[in-house]
DNA sequence: AAGGTATGCTACTAAATATGTAGCGTCAAT
DNA sequence: ATTGACGCTACATATTTAGTAGCATACCTT
């Protein structure tokens, strides 16, 4: 599954979360990604641009159609993951 | 996003992948992803255990039902990533 | 035309992380 | 008692990321 190759490398995934919210230019993209130092920001565009999952526009960047589908199925992931969230906490507190 | 920076590791994604297919003896998920090195395997089992997403069994380590539930969001994404791959491969070819 | 500001992006060093290999301690079966 | 499998650790090496500065370009304003 080379998907999961691409997407499990540290900021592939925040970045299409981000960009599934708005398009957004690379320093915008640094600074809502806590940062991300330049370097490796770039490396990521360009890896998702050349996966077609990602476009640079006069605009800014932003998800290609493929890219929207794709972050379309992590929308779900968002509910779930404060149902989940919740849950840890709960089991956390009750650990003591 | 909390999921998305634990996920957004080396690993983490294919370790929950291979799980949900079956369970898997330490040894035995090394050796199905690439011989990744027991440090980093067994950091991420750590992490993903105190997440509650994974658990060790006698029979080998397993994903819980959330750690099951996570990846069952995950499945459609296989049928998807297929017809993305061969897109892919289109564009490829028909750019020379 | 000169200055200011924003863009995407690169260079370079330091810090963090992963790799690779060997092997420990435990347990069950032979 | 030796063999083999288990989960896991130690430690040196290699790779990746972080962090900072700054370049080249374009647009806007004065």
């Amino acid at each position: 599954m080379v998907l999961l190759d691409v997407l499990g490398q540290r900021w592939t995934l925040r970045l299409i979360w981000e960009l599934s919210h708005e398009r957004a230019t690379f320093r915008a993209l640094r600074s809502r990604c806590d940062d991300v130092s330049p370097t490796v920001l770039n490396q990521r565009l360009k890896e998702l641009r050349a996966l077609g999952l990602v476009d640079l526009s006069d605009s800014g960047y932003e998800l290609t159609s493929m890219g929207k589908d794709l972050a379309g199925k992590f929308a779900s992931l968002d509910g779930w993951a404060n149902d989940w969230a919740e849950l840890l906490e709960k089991r956390a507190l009750s650990e003591d």
